[in-house]
Order: C-alpha cells, then structure tokens, then sequence
DNA sequence: TCGATTCTTTGATTTATCTCAAGCTTTGCG
DNA sequence: CGCAAAGCTTGAGATAAATCAAAGAATCGA
C-alpha cells in the first residue's frame, strides 16, 4: 500500500526540547532564545530519509532557507484544523500526528497517521484553506515550511520542484490504496494491512519491524480502517489467539509477520 | 466532496472527430493531416474551465506549447495501466475514463471517475509508474502533457506551477472525500453522494443538473463505492420506488435532488 | 437481424460487522 | 494517593449488506 511522504526533517543538535517551545515562557538561563534560531537541513539527522536528492550546495542552502518555525505540538493538540487559512506545510520532526475531516453532519473520519519524515498541509493547497484537522497524537516537533517559498524555490531548484511532485503523488497513491483496504477488505485484512504499514514505516526510521507501540486508541484505529472500535478490539484479540500477535494495551508485538501479510494478500475467501 | 480536478482541455475548431483519429488510416480529401495540428489552449471552449487564470499572453503561449500529442481512446481501451511508463498527464478533452487500482490478489478498487477537463495520470509521478489502470468508458480524446515539460514550464509560469499543485490537492481531498463515504457511510448514502457529486460536475459543464446518463456499469459503480453491483442495483430501485430518481438502465433523473442530499448530509440514524 | 454476451433486476438466505451493554484496566489530575 | 475519566475487552443480539441464484433486458458483433 502507502510509500511514507517524507520531506524535510531538521536536526537540532545540542538543545533540550524544552528550549524550543514556541510558547511566551522565558526561555530561563539563557542568553539566546532558541526558538528563533535556524538550523541547517543539511545537519538534519534524517536527512537521508527527507531530503530530495542529488542538490548541490547552493541549492542546499536555498533549500535550509525555507524552515522559518519551528512549533512544538502538545499532545491532543492541533497542528492545524479545517477552516484554518493555508500558509505551510509541515515536515514533522518526531511525534506522531491523525489527520481527519468531519463532514457537516458530524461523521469523523481519520484519513491518515503521520510519523516523523512526513508531511501534513497538502491538503490546503487546493483552496488556500485546511480541509482537515491535524492533532498530535503526541508532543510532536515539526518544522514549518512556508509554501509561498517552497513555490518560490521550486521554480528555481528543479530537484526541489520534482519532490514536491512526488511528495503530493504518493499521497495520492497512499490513499488508493486506502480506498481499496476500505472498499475490498474485511476487518481482519484491514487491521493486518494497517499494522504491517506502521512497521514497515517505522522500520525505515530504524525501529524494530516486529515490535510497534500503537500512539492512537482502538477508535481512531477504527476510524481510520472503516471499522468501530469494538471490532478492532476484537480482532486484536483474534491475532492474539491465533498467535500472530501478542499485544497488551498499545504495545504491539508481531510473531508471525507472514500470517499478516497472507491475510492481506492471500486472498481468503477461497 | 470532490472539486473536480480540471487543467488544460484543448478545443479543435472546423474539425471533424474523425479527422484527428491517431490511427494509420489516411485522412481521405484532407490535403492537411490535422493529427499534427497543434491548436492553442487559448481557443478551447473549455478554457473557463480549465486554463489556469491569470495568465498573460507570452504565458499563454508557453502553455501552448505543452500539448504534444491528442490520442483518441476508444471505448474499454486502456489510456494507461499500472506498471506502464509515466511520461505525461492527460487532459480529458471528451469522454469518461475510470481509474481503478488491482491488489496483487486480483483486488480490483475503481478509484475514481474523470470527465472532460479533469486531469488523469497524477498518480504516476511518485515513482515513474503508472499505478492504476485508466479505462475509457466511451470513446475519449485526451491531450497528452508530456511531464517533463509541465515542469520545465512551470519553473517559468507561476501561474502554471501554481496550478499543478492545486490540481494536486484537489485530487487528495477527493480522495478523503471518498475516504469518508468508504468509512461511515450506508449504501443508501454512498450512492446519493455518487450521483449528486456526477451531476454537480456535469452541472458545470453546462449539462443538466437533474438528468445523466452513467457511463458506468453497476458492477463499477459498487466498485467505486465498496458495495456490490446487487446492492447498487437494489439502492437505485429503492430511489425509485420513494419517488427521489427516475431510472431507465443507464439514464438517470433525479427529482429530488434535496431528499438525496438529505441522505448525505442528514444523520439519518437518529 | 439474430444470437450471444453482458448487464441488470429481484428474491431468499447467510454472514460480517455494528449496536448495545456491562465490567474491567489504565491514565491523568486534583 | 485516590478518584474520575478515558480507554479497552467481551458478550449477546440486531442488521445492513453480501452471497447465491435465476430470470429478464439491453447491447454488440457477425
């Protein structure tokens, strides 16, 4: 299914978290206030992961000008929300954002979790104005990449202009996949397909491909798979009899990654 | 839901659709073999529709020089298929297409329904491949936009790269539109929502608001909305039967248009 | 124009998932 | 620390939609 969207992702070497919250609190015992420096995306530690390949270094520099904030995100707060005016997108740093929309009568849906090495706001692109939310799921640190700028550079850095493309593709991808895992899947296909995806992404970043510790509930599981909560509990508890996995609350251990991927792929009905 | 997703869309003044047919057969009394004729977006009777506003004339021109070539698709051919090259976007110029993706188990997931002055292909840009299968379901013509060259223009036309990523963000909230309709949604729902979100854009291109004709099968509807082509079936004569659409096989009018949005929008569980 | 194929409708039955409900666990806050 | 709130599990029953089946209608190509 989803290829990761990944963009760029900034490095901050020698600072506490703490020291970049962009709240009014003073930043004490300091001489400089961190929140206002720039760090290069060529010292990023993920930029292997995020970075478009193949820049030189005028066009790396070009490239660092464009992260001008850097907001840390609390835990259940937003990001952005539906309605807000669109002004950048965001490459999250660490942290683990849900984006969802909610139509006029109410209906929540999650059409997406997004890790560090990821992009939210593409969103807002079409209109000028977010369509969905995007709540940390956890403190979150993202870096905030203005899009008048990224357009201004892209017309200039044609490696540049190309990831944009890219980034913008895979989602589109991401989600067609999403639509056939809600169109063509039954639940326990659904939740395999959803658990072998957050391993595989999050063994890209250098985690384990067998142990996960899920950041969302069983609801937004749910919303995200089609699904309620009750169900996606229940076929927790089915892969665990069925020793596939082992799970105790949000921590996931995955024994048989192949029965996983048979659920997904195998077609079972037969 | 869905905006649609609309671009360049040429339009061929004093020609017959026979003339430009992309097969070897001689154009008979023509001295002029029109299949080479480029003819400017600037004279296309879509260009409300599609053309990037804003636009000077030296743009225009540019612009222009992005169609190469005008395939004419015929009815159940494929424009493009997964694991096919990516070299161009295709504006739909007449004509309906489905896109529709296949799991590696034979999952098959129409993923959405493009008409004249949409834009398919988008998909193919993340890797350089196709992803999805793009199907005429009528007799279409298309103008290829080689990419490479939308590129290169749009490092040039803000106007123009503006609007590539518009396209692009569209497209990603169709598909969260389609997400949530996939996801919370009744069968009853999901059709309303499809017919409405059909006439809506055949509305704009100056058909009726109340009458369509689906280019589609029932099979592909159900596809498209994850139902089977039984309850698709038994949906519409429900419709009838409460008065809300009148069906005649393919033709559809809708007499009701508020009791379908109703449906939509309205909880109807409560 | 006719026959074959594809498409559509409708009914009967099954089933996967939802809903409702209750109890249990964990987390977070005063 | 203890209580409240949020989150999770499990069961029983309801239900929307799938499946299986068969017949009728439309379309296409020979």
């Amino acid at each position: 299914m989803a290829a990761t969207t990944t963009f760029f992702v900034i490095d901050r070497p020698n600072e506490t978290a703490s020291s970049q919250r962009l709240s009014d609190s003073p930043a004490s015992g300091q001489k400089v206030d961190h929140r206002f420096i720039k760090i290069a995306c060529s010292n990023c530690n993920m930029r292997e992961l995020c970075m478009p390949l193949g820049l030189d270094a005028e066009e790396l520099k070009r490239v660092d000008e464009l992260v001008t904030k850097r907001p840390l995100v609390k835990r259940g707060s937003a990001l952005f929300r539906a309605g807000d005016k669109f002004t950048a997108l965001f490459a999250i740093r660490s942290g683990f954002f849900k984006t969802s929309i909610t139509s006029e009568d109410g209906r929540a849906q999650v059409t997406g979790f997004q890790m560090a090495g990821e992009i939210v706001g593409l969103d807002g692109i079409a209109t000028d104005l977010h369509t969905c939310d995007a709540i940390a799921l956890e403190d979150t640190e993202v870096c905030a990449l203005p899009f008048e700028r990224i357009e201004e550079i892209a017309r200039e850095v044609k490696a540049l202009q190309h990831h944009v493309h890219k980034i913008m593709s895979r989602e589109i991808v991401r989600e067609h996949g999403v639509m056939l895992l809600l169109g063509n899947m039954r639940s326990e296909e659904r939740l395999a397909a959803f658990l072998l995806n957050l391993v595989q992404r999050l063994h890209v970043r250098g985690f384990s491909s067998s142990d996960l510790v899920l950041r969302m509930t069983r609801e937004e599981i749910g919303s995200y798979l089609g699904l309620t909560l009750e169900t996606v509990s229940r076929t927790f508890s089915k892969f665990a009899d069925d020793g596939i996995i082992t799970v105790n609350q949000r921590q996931v251990h995955i024994q048989n990654a192949d029965a996983l991927q048979r659920l997904v792929s195998h077609e079972q009905c037969h």
